[in-house]
Formats: structure tokens, C-alpha cells, sequence
RNA sequence: GGUCCAGUAGCUCAGUUGGAUAGAGCAACUGCCUUCUAAGCAGUAGGUCUCAGGUUCGAUUCCUGACUGGACUACCA
């Protein structure tokens, strides 16, 4: 609709005042709270064309549109602000042809765009860090699939490296005899157990070579290190002992992910691991040493000189002749591209990593500038506690597993005080409760703009009230109790709404939000924000709520407004679950 | 030092190509459950949009400069 006001206010500024229609920009707005009107247009921009005063140029533009558009039931002029009442008939013909193209508002773009997300290290369960970069990677890739796109999440574990070999040797010196079965502990948490250990342990030896007189720099160099480091040239040789113990502590941890994986609702499309590929990139810097973009000092390492980009020099292959993470991100950008063609290659990582990405895209825009253009960081911000940063090694985290459960606690105490699922069957109730406990989780994530630090307080529990994933979900299972009675009650609600039927105000707020989702949907895609989705559908169950609390439904006696409302409950309670579905949030039909 | 990001109510956050009276939630206080689910609704109170300049009919929004907080600036990943 406002494609169709603006093509007629480009015609009425021409036929007034002739203006050429192609230097025209002009912007159609929702009328603003508190003011009589529908959309709304500021003439401000178009006073230089009619040479005459605000007033009177928008009513000279209303009533223009008046003419010529039978939807618009009347207008009216406050200052510069031209404000256009739509006609009922509009309205119910919105709500017609919203119910009718059921969400397919989006044609297939054949493009491949590939996402890489969550990227753990296997030495360190989730946590809350994970989670904010599993959410937004999901959701963003909801959002991308919903636009018509085919999607490929993958994800790269960082399965090998010195600090791997860390959890390995506490496991072989001191606690050989653990394993998940025989403790009991998901995989993930037995290995960063063993992390943790191996950093206390080494912290003592630092400690005691510095009480013996050698400076912290010497100290660092401790036997633990050294055995560590023994390992990994082990584990480089492929030492069938050093493979095996990987192998075997590997697939704990991986069933311990697999685990919050599935309780999270995440999957991946495909899963690379480092293991395999962080030999790649070695041919690239052959290619870029015969192209002299990237240099080799006296030692044999081998580096690019961005100083003139703004940049530093960056190291590319050590004087060994052994890859960084520059380089296997090189080979494997340059791999994926191979492989898949994607249009767009998406990495959701935080903005520690910014400069990397920079480097990275630099360092493509030389060799395969038609790649480097379609490699894009998103960039998010960290998770933090009050008193700082998450740190593994220290044991100071939000463990993802642990606040989940916690969740499902804090759902379960609130749902036997006022909830209706207490009749249910344990399992149904159980599922339910899972799915407000992440509902309330995944929703205080997303919310907020992914650029933003958040600091987690661990003492201030996640709301369930409010602004949350449960009273969005609250409204939905409203919805549903309303149509469940609709139908024990027989009444029918099918096909077209009369034109002729009675509607109001809040009814048509809420229409015209339920119209907005295609833009909504469109614009969050195109800029990864799964934050203005939450925002939209927040505001769409509140205006809900409103309107039940103001009007009752299955008691009303017209026919034709009785099936009106029904209509629009339904398709607010769909609009909500495509619009929850893309934040990775189910809702129940009952809560 | 340099680069990037953020700064809006006591707290957590919306506010996107500059538009009308800057909005929510939490916390506080006051009402509303014999009537479709009170995880709800209505109301009170709470603001120098960090500060100072600039651009113009108009700036929370754009520009410049400060200030505050964070990230990065590794032969770790």
C-alpha cells in the first residue's frame, strides 16, 4: 500500500507542481501514535517545489490523493504532516490477503550463503559466550533461509593445537583412570576439568621457578610446558599412543557438545575440524610469495606488509615452515568457495577477532579479490560478568548447560504457582517448560543489538515477565485457548471477511502490524539483526493483549465480527510463531 | 599512541536513509481475576538522549572535537 501512496504522491507532485518524478525520494511513514491517521507524509522536502506553505502544500496533496484513491477514507494537515485515514474496507482487505498468501512473501534467490557459527575450542564446555554466538548464528541463518536463500551452517571445531594437549597430559599424569561413564559427567565438562587442572598445576611450577630465582619470563618455560609441547610434536608426527588418547578424549567432548547442541535446538549442515584443515593455506602463500604480495624474511618466515592499509605486518607462515590461523583461515575461505560458490560467506565471531577478519579480507582482496568481497565478519559483542571477562582456565563461567537447567527451574516454579500445564501429562509438561525456560533465554539474547556488550549478572535471574520470550509465548497460548473454544463450541471461521464488517481501532493497529512483517522479516535479514524481529513481535503481543483485555471474542453476537476477530486471532497467533520461529523459539499452545 | 564499537529513565534495552509530544520492560507506588489463561491489563512517578561546537526550516539521529567504558593492535587460536 504505501508502493501505491507513493507512486500517486510522485504523480500529484508532478501534475501540482511539476516536478521531475525521478529526483523524487519520497518516504510513506506509519502515522504516529496519538495522532488521527493511518500513514503519514512529510511534505517538509517538497516546499522548494510548491513554493508555498506547509499547510497548504499537504493539503493540496491530500486531497490530490483523495481523488484518486478510493482506500483513503479522508485526510488532515498538522504543520508540515499530511495524515491519511484508510477506509475499513481497506483494512479487511489487508487482513484477506494476508491470511491468504500465508507467509510466502519471499521468491527463491538461488543463492548459496554460508554461515559459520559456534566454532568451539574441544577443551572448554560452552558457555554463555557460546550461546550468544550459537543464538545469533541460528537465527541469522533462519532469517537468511526465510528470504529465500539456501543456507549452509558450518561449523570448525578447534580440535588440536598446545592448549588441546594441555587437557591431554592432566588426563595422562594424574587422572587416567576418569572417563565420562565411570564419573558420570557429560565428556565436555570431564576435559575442561582437566584444563583447569593442568593450569593450576602449571601455575605452582611457574610459581616455584620464580621463587628460585628466574625471571616470569624463564618461568613460564616450565616442565608441564615442556612435556605439552613434546605432545604436540607427538601428535604432529601422528604418534599412534598421542592419536589415540586424542581420538578417545575427542569424541567426549563431542558427545558432551552434541548434547547442549540438541538442547539448544542448533544443528549444523556441516562441521569442519581443524584437525584437518589447518594445513590448508600453504599453497596460497606459495602463490602469494610469486606475486610479491607477501615477503619472506631472513629467518624464512614469511609475512605481509599492510602498513600502508592502515594495518601492521602480519605473519603468515612461521620460520619453520608451519601455518598459523591466518593461513588456514585463507585455505579454508578459498576451499569453501571452491566447493560451494556461496554468494556471501557469513562468520559470526566476536569483535575480539576483528582485526583478523580485516587482515583476512585485505589479504584476499590481493590474491582473490572476486572472494573477498563476499566474506563478511559478524561482529558481536562479548558476554561479560560483573566482574569482568569469562575465563575457562579459571573455572569462571556462565556453563551453558548448567543456566539452561537453572531456566528450567526457574520455569517450573512459576508454572506450578499460576500455570495451566500442571494438569498435563510429566512429559508433555516437561516439554513445555523446556520451551518457555529457552524461550525466556534465547529471546534475552537476541533482543539486544549484536554489536552491545552484555553483562550477565548471575545473581539477577532472567525475566519471565515483561519484555521476555514468555510473554510473547503467553500471548500465543491465549490465542489458542480462544481457538480451542471456538472450535468445541462448532463455530466456524473460514474463508473471506465482509468488507461491510464493523471493525476498530485496534483492530486495525493490528492489522497494520501484521502487515508489517514481510518489511520487518526483509530488513532484519538484510542487515542480521534477529534484535528487530523481538522488537516487532513484542510489540505485536502487546497490542494483543491490549485488545483482549479490551474486547471479549466468542461472546460477541455479530456473525460477521465474530469471524473477523477469530481470523485475526489466528493469523496474529501464526505471525507470532513464523516471527518466534526465527529467533529459534518454539511456543506452546498451552502455558 | 593508533584502529574499531558503545554511551538514551535508578537498572536492562528500543528508537536506520534527520521530522510531530524520545518509547518499552524491570524495580517503586495505585487499581483490575464469580466474565475467552492475571507469565496479563490500566495508571502514578522517573529524561540536559555523556559534554561542547557545527551543518538546517528541523538533530537522540549527520560532521568535528573532548570525556567515559570495552575490544583489538602475538611466530596463540
Amino acid at each position: 500500500m504505501e508502493k501505491s501512496i507513493k507512486v500517486h504522491v510522485k504523480d500529484a507532485l508532478q501534475k501540482l507542481y511539476n516536478v521531475d518524478p525521478d529526483d523524487l525520494n519520497i518516504e510513506i511513514e506509519k502515522t504516529r501514535e496519538g495522532f488521527e491517521g493511518d500513514f503519514t507524509l512529510v511534505v517538509f522536502p517538497f516546499l522548494k517545489y510548491s513554493k508555498k506553505a506547509p499547510e497548504q502544500t499537504a493539503k493540496e496533496i491530500g486531497a490530490y490523493l483523495r481523488s484518486k484513491m478510493p482506500e483513503i477514507a479522508s485526510y488532515n494537515v498538522i504543520k508540515g504532516f499530511l495524515n491519511l485515514v484508510m477506509t475499513q474496507e481497506y483494512w479487511i482487505d489487508k487482513l484477506n490477503y494476508l491470511i491468504s498468501t500465508d507467509f510466502s512473501f519471499f521468491k527463491n534467490t538461488g543463492k548459496n550463503i554460508m554461515i559459520e557459527f559456534s566454532s568451539p575450542n574441544t577443551n572448554k564446555p560452552l558457555h554463555l559466550g557460546h550461546i550468544r554466538n550459537n543464538l545469533l548464528g541460528d537465527s541469522i541463518s533462519r532469517l537468511i533461509a526465510e528470504t529465500g536463500n539456501n543456507v549452509i551452517k558450518v561449523n570448525l571445531i578447534n580440535d588440536r593445537g598446545i592448549h588441546i594437549c594441555k587437557s591431554m597430559l592432566a588426563w595422562q599424569k594424574w587422572k587416567k583412570d576418569l572417563n565420562p561413564e565411570n564419573t558420570g559427567k557429560k565428556g565436555d565438562k570431564l576435559v575442561g576439568d582437566f584444563y583447569v587442572l593442568f593450569e593450576k598445576e602449571n601455575k605452582k611450577q611457574i610459581q616455584e621457578l620464580i621463587d628460585q630465582g628466574l625471571t616470569k619470563e624463564e618461568a613460564e618455560n616450565t616442565p608441564l610446558m615442556q612435556e605439552t609441547r613434546e605432545m604436540l610434536r607427538k601428535w604432529e608426527s601422528n604418534d599412534p599412543e598421542i592419536m589415540k588418547i586424542w581420538k578417545m578424549m575427542n569424541s567426549w567432548v563431542y558427545a558432551g557438545f552434541e548434547k547442549t547442541y540438541s538442547n539448544l535446538g542448533i544443528t549444523f549442515d556441516k562441521i569442519y575440524y581443524e584437525s584437518q584443515t589447518y594445513l590448508l593455506g600453504k599453497e596460497i602463500v606459495e602463490k602469494g610469495l610469486e606475486k610479491g604480495i607477501f615477503y619472506r624474511e631472513a629467518d624464512n618466515s614469511v609475512w605481509i606488509d599492510l602498513t600502508n592499509e592502515g594495518l601492521d605486518k602480519k605473519l603468515l607462515l612461521r620460520s619453520d615452515g608451519t601455518t598459523v590461523y591466518m593461513t588456514q583461515d585463507l585455505g579454508t575461505a578459498v576451499q569453501r568457495f571452491q566447493e560451494f560458490n556461496p554468494y556471501l560467506i557469513i562468520y559470526v565471531v566476536g569483535n575480539e577477532q576483528e582485526y583478523h577478519f580485516k587482515v583476512l579480507k585485505k589479504i584476499l582482496e590481493k590474491l582473490y579479490p572476486e572472494y573477498a568481497e563476499r566474506i563478511f565478519h559478524l561482529s558481536y559483542g562479548m558476554v561479560e560478568l560483573p566482574e569482568g571477562k569469562m575465563k575457562s582456565r579459571e573455572g569462571k563461567v556462565v556453563d551453558a548447560d548448567d543456566l539452561i537447567e537453572e531456566m528450567i527451574q526457574t520455569a517450573t516454579e512459576i508454572a506450578n504457582e499460576n500455570g495451566k500445564v500442571n494438569n498435563l501429562p510429566e512429559e508433555e509438561k516437561s516439554r513445555i517448560l523446556k520451551i518457555i525456560a529457552l524461550g525466556a533465554l534465547k529471546y534475552y539474547i537476541l533482543k539486544v543489538d549484536p554489536k552491545k556488550q552484555i553483562v550477565f549478572n548471575p545473581a539477577e535471574s532472567i525475566d519471565f515477565a515483561g519484555n521476555t520470550g514468555p510473554f510473547i509465548q503467553y500471548t500465543h497460548a491465549r490465542i489458542y485457548s480462544i481457538l480451542r473454544k471456538a472450535d468445541e463450541m462448532k463455530i466456524k471461521f473460514k474463508g473471506k471477511i465482509n468488507s461491510e464488517t464493523e471493525i476498530v481501532t485496534k483492530e486495525i493497529n493490528l492489522i497494520s502490524l501484521l502487515s508489517e512483517y514481510e518489511s520487518v522479516v526483509a530488513k532484519a535479514a538484510k542487515n542480521f539483526d534477529p534484535g528487530s524481529i523481538a522488537n516487532y513481535v513484542y510489540n505485536l503481543a502487546k497490542e494483543f493483549n491490549q485488545y483482549y483485555h479490551d474486547y471479549t471474542i466468542l461472546k460477541e453476537q455479530d456473525p460477521k465480527v465474530l469471524q473477523l476477530r477469530l481470523m485475526l486471532c489466528k493469523q496474529i497467533a501464526a505471525t507470532i510463531g513464523k516471527s518466534m520461529n526465527l529467533l529459534g523459539i518454539e511456543v506452546p499452545e498451552i502455558m
